[in-house]
RNA sequence: GCCGGGAUGGUGGAACUGGUAGACACAAGGGACUUAAAAUCCCUCGGAGAGUAAUCUCUGUGCGGGUUCGACUCCCGCUCCCGGCACCA
């Protein structure tokens, strides 16, 4: 009776054995000659339960890492938890227990699902981010950051999600929604602490050039977010008064053509002519109530009322009216634009509304239609030549940029300048699961960062949220503390970090996640930067554009040097596509989820690993098919009963013809196997390849001892190549054909160049580049001697009867092409 | 509107640098084994047509052109789908 493939058990087995012999830990020796290989999967929110879309992920993760191991380097792989967050406070909240409980039950639960799937994680390095050893850290690195003025605290309209209770990034609102809770934010003026990301902007979108290993989406979208435009700032002088009204415009070469002024609500001059007009403290009130959400309906609709104030042209000296413009955005810019209504969409449309005159200074300087362009029709909003400019005229429009920007920095009325969408990064929350952010408020000294050697401030964890304010608020043995400048009663700062504070530098912390600095710069010498990165696209800008800034923050902090830990954080990304059921994510709400439990439960973990990684390439959507489960774990069933019908040993003699086309599949497959990895990761080919093989391994009936020992080579060779995959199975396999090395040791296997030579060859036979039939040749054979063999074919040779070959090309080793016409 | 990506059988997906389209798998259908079922194994499987048959022919990678001996692949022009961004001055 043939024993049964038996997962539960194999799995158990290895899994100790793996452990036992410590073959998943990073090695520092410095004796240990490998090259070092980072392998990092984004680390897990501990939300309570594994789903498949983390099955997907760590399943990707690890069949790297297992690969490179084999490949001979000395690879760190490791793991942790991204424990602070908001989730944690709302079980709280229902469960009445603090969310450091819950936080802690989540990650033993999680921790026991990661192992059983098989995932080669350095467990030596595992820290959750809520451990103060962790989160003192960036409460050390906000302080060097607020020294140098990278980091503050300033009054701001920023968004304000009313159930999270809180504010958030620019980044973190998607559409005008929280990106958590889909709520429309609304626009509130509050002091909050932020990151001057802005001073590095230019860097982040310069360095991103230099991210071969990113996916060219990922890429576009960042530099879409940071959204640099070069133009220029005018001052206009405004009339009656001293003051000016800088404006920002990527048209300096329109600048003639400016019949009105729009400010934003929220600007100063607004609000002053507001004090006097009731009618337009009127629409300032309606402009402030609409949120970003309506913005998007509201998009149609361009209004607007004049101040009653007058702009002075710089050049010109001509006088303008200053509008009041809701599409003028006070958080972009300076919160004002001159307006040149002939050549711009929207200047047009607003007004041709409120009856603004219409002045064309840009002529096209198209071949067909020159000058022909009526502006009081339409905009014209491509470049051209100048007219009605005074002495600009005749100019093109990238002249005149330059020249007119030019005149203006001569006349101290305008510069050259560069802007970004990208804003601050706003980092202070009012929430309570989070890292204290390590500021003091002293009525005299105003605000004192906490002394280094006073950190970490600790979160104080046995508070119970109740969904209001934080209760941090009102701790008192938290928020009372003295002055650390004059000793005085003063105040601590109740509001925590953002999140994605933790998640920014965790990859670094895991090369050195025991040292007592931030990181250590030997450490980041050796494994920085993450050689692969995996994880899901959602955090395109969120997540990957924090960590890009803060590596760089840290690098510029003294903390490693560009040499010891790069000036980027992650060489390669890979970004996988979520899993689908039924063609949607999988959700609680939709109630299509899959249980990975469940699967690895009745099938055991390498099935669930096949599966997800043998469906759709890594970086598609993976649709959940439970056949398609059967069919992996069947896979399997046959490889073992393959195995178990080699240990039979036949006497009689194997025909050699088939035993070198068994070896030629065999090494050839080790060779498409290796290229699947090293050229992008198809794993789902490198797989179906394998199944190839295993296919051909089956059909091939040994009849002696040659026989059987090409089908063990095969087997060896096999377990080898499914090992970063399937690993318990492999290791199964591998052992009970005696191999020497347990699988996920063993060497990648290497090609015998001298299996993949064959005698003779199969070339297809086209004639007009169609396919006509095929022969067999000798494996160099010229052009004439297959030539002469097509001909011979009968098949082919009712082709080229009554037929004048013009030409004949030859593919070497693929196909011969004959070029025919009628005689 | 702008920026990316994509479209290949009933389905997921293969196809090196322009060289035999549909590998591998799922589903479906047929058959074997079985009292029966499960499991397993074998066969068929893009479409149309011809032939008793082995086979053969035509056609086919979203649509229309082009380059080439040869195009899923390259070029030009479209259609549709997905993702991201968007009063950004």
């Amino acid at each position: 009776m043939p024993e049964l493939y038996e997962p539960q058990e194999i799995e158990k087995k290895w899994q100790t054995i793996w452990n036992e012999a410590g073959i998943d830990l990073a090695c520092e020796e410095p004796s240990d000659s490998r090259k070092s290989y980072y392998c990092l999967e984004m680390f897990p929110y501990p939300s309570g339960n594994l789903h498949m879309g983390h099955v997907r992920n760590y399943c990707l993760g690890d069949v790297i890492a297992r690969y490179k191991r084999m490949r001979g380097f000395n690879v760190l792989h490791p793991i942790g938890w991204d424990a602070f967050g908001l989730p944690a406070e709302n079980a709280a909240i229902k469960h009445k227990r603090p969310p450091a409980e819950w936080t802690w039950h989540n990650i033993n639960q999680m921790r026991g699902q990661l192992k059983q799937l098989g995932l080669s994680y350095d467990w030596s390095r595992e820290f959750a981010t809520c451990q103060p050893e962790y989160y003192r850290w960036e409460q050390w690195m906000f302080t060097r950051l607020v020294e140098k003025g990278l980091a503050y605290r300033k009054e701001a309209e920023v968004n304000w999600c009313q159930p999270c209770h809180t504010v958030l990034a620019n980044e973190q609102v998607v559409e005008g929604a929280c990106w958590r809770c889909d709520t429309p934010v609304e626009r509130k003026n509050l002091a909050q602490w932020f990151i001057r990301i802005t001073g590095y902007a230019e860097e982040l979108l310069n360095d991103l050039d230099g991210l071969k290993g990113w996916p060219e989406k990922v890429i576009g979208m960042q530099r879409n977010w940071i959204g640099r435009s070069t133009g220029a700032e005018v001052s206009f002088g405004v009339e009656g008064s001293d003051e000016v009204l800088d404006i920002f415009t990527t048209r300096p070469d329109t600048l003639m053509g400016v019949t009105y002024m729009a400010v934003a609500a929220g600007h100063p001059l607004a609000k002053r002519a507001a004090e006097s007009n009731p009618e337009l403290a009127g629409f300032l009130e309606e402009c402030s109530k609409i949120s970003t959400k309506e913005a998007d309906v509201a998009l149609m609709e361009k209004r607007g009322m004049d101040t009653g104030f007058k702009a002075i042209h710089p050049i010109s000296g001509e006088s303008v009216p200053i509008w009041v413009a809701n599409f003028v955005l006070m958080s972009y810019g300076t919160g004002a634009v001159m307006s040149v209504p002939a050549h711009d969409e929207r200047d047009h449309e607003f007004a041709h509304r409120y009856g603004i005159p219409i002045k064309q200074v840009i002529a096209p300087l198209d071949e067909n239609n020159q000058g022909e362009w009526d502006v009081q029709q339409a905009a014209f909003v491509d470049a051209g030549v100048l007219v009605n400019s005074a002495q600009f005229d005749g100019l093109t429009s990238d002249g005149a940029k330059a020249a007119i920007t030019e005149h203006l920095a001569r006349e101290g009325n305008g510069e050259e300048r560069v802007q970004y969408r990208l804003r601050d990064w706003l980092v202070s929350r009012q929430r309570y699961w989070g890292a204290p952010i390590p500021a003091i408020y002293c009525d005299d000294c105003g605000i004192v960062m906490v002394p280094d050697e006073q950190l970490p401030v600790l979160l104080p964890e046995h508070l119970q949220p109740t969904g209001g304010a934080s209760p941090l608020t009102e701790c008192d043995e938290f928020v009372h503390v003295d002055c650390p400048g004059c000793g005085k009663a003063a105040r601590r700062e109740t509001d925590t970090f953002d999140t994605f504070m933790e998640s920014s530098w965790y990859m670094n912390r895991y090369t050195s996640p025991h040292s007592s600095t931030m990181v250590d710069a030997a450490a980041m010498k050796q494994w920085a930067p993450v050689d692969q990165y995996v994880g899901g696209v959602e955090h395109a800008v969120l997540h990957l554009l924090y960590a890009r800034f803060y590596h760089k923050l840290m690098r510029d902090t003294g903390l490693f040097t560009s040499e010891e830990g790069g000036d980027e954080p992650f060489k390669n990304l890979l970004t996988q596509g979520m899993v689908l059921k039924d063609g949607a994510k999988m959700s609680k709400s939709k109630g299509n989820t899959v249980d990975p439990n469940s699967i690895i439960e009745k099938y055991g973990a390498d099935t669930a690993r096949l599966f997800t990684l043998f469906a759709a390439p890594p970086e598609k959507d993976l649709e959940w098919s439970d056949a398609g489960v059967e069919g992996a774990n069947r896979f399997l069933k046959r490889v073992w009963r393959l195995m178990q019908s080699a240990s039979i040993n036949p006497a009689g003699e194997d025909d050699a013809a088939a035993i070198k086309a068994l070896r030629l599949t065999i090494h050839s497959t080790i060779q498409r196997v290796t290229h699947a990895f090293e050229h992008g990761f198809a794993f789902n080919v490198a797989i179906a390849a394998l199944m190839e093989m295993s296919n051909a391994l089956i059909a091939f009936e040994p009849k002696g001892e040659k026989g059987i020992a090409v089908v063990r080579e095969g087997l060896e060779a096999l377990a080898a190549m499914l090992a970063p995959f399937v690993p318990h199975f492999a290791c199964e396999l591998g052992e009970r054909m005696g191999m020497e090395k347990v699988a996920v040791v063993a060497d990648w296997p290497a090609v015998d160049e001298s299996a993949l030579i064959q005698d003779e060859i199969t070339l297809a036979v086209q004639i007009q580049g169609k396919r006509r039939g095929e022969i067999i040749v000798a494996k160099d054979a010229d052009q004439e001697t297959a030539l002469v063999a097509a001909k011979a074919d009968a098949g082919i040779a009712k082709w080229l009867d009554g037929m004048q070959i013009l030409k004949v090309i030859l593919v070497p080793g693929r196909l011969l092409n004959i070029v025919v016409r009628p005689e």
